[in-house]
DNA sequence: AACACCGTTGCAACCTGTTGCAAATCGGCT
DNA sequence: AGCCGATTTGCAACAGGTTGCAACGGTGTT
């Protein structure tokens, strides 16, 4: 059915060898032959079969991308990045939707099934040694969006959540805004309690209180809650999609923002900027961030013993609508 | 390195056969030696090869999930439940990102060379003949969201566009609404056309105009252009994120929706549920076709000769916001 | 002409698993 | 014990490639 080796090599003349040196980069082989090889496997729509291949170099150029972030609109543009980057480098993403999965043993024997080189987990709330496990398995792995502190057992990719939660009180403070609260992901999510050390450590006493889900329904749902006791004047909502929800909850309630309450969120994803959304936020790199994770991966796939590295982003405020100017 | 059949073997005192039969479904094997096989890969922590295998069963379950819209948050519900349907029968999602590229011969190409056992294509706007290249090569190949007409050379899982255009129609002028506007995605778009062609069909004169893509920033600049000529009574915009985007600038504008000017969407995403968006909007069943476009793949692989089907699915209004109450 | 050297080529083994076929084993029956 | 048929098992070939090694052919040198 398929077009092999073995039929290019024999319209060609020569033997499977030679079929397999042309189409391997810095093999030894005759500008001649070459040429007949190349004439007789375009005649036939010969391209080689990368999975048989797989099996002698042990590298299918797959790269398992694993993430739970279906419904936080930010990841569309997250899996663009990363299925873009990886296209570019020549490898392919097997996609893995762990939903509500949060056993890794299961996935882990699926990549390990499917040979992948290496595997990106793109995720900032899953249980901790998820990460590990796959480095256990022998898979070279990087955790994007995970926790800095985990960085001794797997690399990771991340921007500095403690800084940024100090960045958010700071400036909260410095635009006048007093009584600060937080209002975060799920409560086990590392990102959430990182963003929030830092938050509390600036601003001292704030509200705290935690939304089910990085999804717009959860942070509208938690602000509307709030609303009903004693609101604070500003809030730093862990995620741009909770502030979305939160932004709407205030204007229910037929606030002001900024005038009676402040917003800031942190992604700085697409929707941040929409006309009508307008928020201000913490920008997260994430073009650069997900180039590292690749160059990464990619390392550690190369040098599977080199020690597990962390690569923190800079993270900046992208002054938008939601915030007053800064006294 | 890795553990394979020969390992788990020569631990279980048996040959390959007896261990590849014993992962084997069907395979005629003794309890007494399944129990010493399973025993002697449970201890080495084995598992199969899938790529190995995939050279004598001819199957991989991998499947090609090709898209290039990854900017429109639609698209994140369409993969999630993609990712999740395939899991859930034993399939895997490579994904490709089609980005700007728009010659289907490197993507036929990637897929053939990865053995995938079929393609879905899930986009609205790709040059004809782009899915048909897939089944030109061989693969097992369904459109989802593609052109009904297409039909013939490949099978489309789809709503009837044009038949939602009427409905978008007859919708709006049940309220009342009397000049009707069609904002499209871009013009090339088939999905696009049909629903103008429906649309127009029930309407009569309608004025036309086309975003540049299926995004926010592409409807409010339409949207805005459009207010500084005459403006219609109503819009009908062939996609949610247009018609968010266009809500946007309509309010801008001072406009008061849906008393000043009414507006329907098409798709019913998330968001368009979302407070402070309230959109009205023809549904997409996409659990549904979603569901469809994997079992109909999955009997194109079983049945390579089948003939091309199209799977119709039934769209309906749902009642939001952003149209005045029937008459 | 003999020799060394280098790039090119084919052979055969190997990667990991599957499967047709024939041989071995087993249980049951006379 | 001997025979039958069904089940289980291993051998060997195969899927589509890669690669170490030895043989080969051509070139340049002495």
């Amino acid at each position: 059915m398929n077009i092999t080796l073995k039929d290019v090599a024999l319209r060609a003349g020569v033997s499977r060898s030679a079929v397999s040196r042309c189409f391997t980069p810095g093999a030894s082989i005759s500008a001649s032959t070459r040429a007949r090889v190349e004439a007789a496997a375009e005649a036939l729509g010969y391209s080689p079969n990368m999975l048989a291949r797989s099996l002698t170099t042990r590298s299918t150029r797959l790269i398992g991308l694993v993430s739970n972030n279906f419904h936080n609109p930010v990841f569309l543009q997250i899996f663009d990045l990363f299925t873009r980057g990886l296209q570019d480098r020549g490898l392919r993403p097997l996609l893995v939707n762990l939903s509500d999965e949060t056993d890794p043993a299961t996935s882990v024997q699926l990549l390990r099934q499917y040979s992948v080189d290496g595997v990106i987990i793109a995720s900032s709330h899953l249980p901790p040694g998820f990460a590990r496990a796959f480095a256990d398995a022998g898979l070279p792995v990087v955790h994007a969006f995970g926790r800095a502190d985990a960085a001794r057992e797997v690399p990771v990719v991340c921007i500095d959540n403690v800084a940024a939660g100090r960045l958010a009180a700071r400036t909260l403070l410095l635009r006048g805004y007093r009584r600060l609260g937080f209002i975060g992901g799920p409560e086990g999510a590392s990102t959430t309690q990182d963003r929030l050390a830092g938050f509390a450590a600036e601003a001292g006493d704030v509200t705290v209180s935690f939304a089910r889900a990085y999804t717009f329904e959860a942070g509208r749902r938690e602000m509307t809650r709030l609303l009903a006791g004693n609101r604070a004047e500003a809030y730093f909502c862990a995620d741009d999609v909770l502030s979305i929800g939160a932004l709407s909850a205030l204007r229910d309630a037929g606030l002001c923002v900024p005038r009676d309450v402040g917003v800031i969120g942190l992604n700085d994803m697409e929707m941040a900027g929409w006309a009508g959304i307008d928020l201000t936020t913490i920008h997260q790199p994430f073009a650069e961030m997900i180039a590292a994770c690749i160059d990464l991966v990619q390392a550690v796939i190369d040098a599977p013993d080199r020690l597990p590295e962390m690569r923190v982003f800079p993270s900046h405020v992208v002054e938008r609508g939601t915030l007053r100017p800064a006294l």
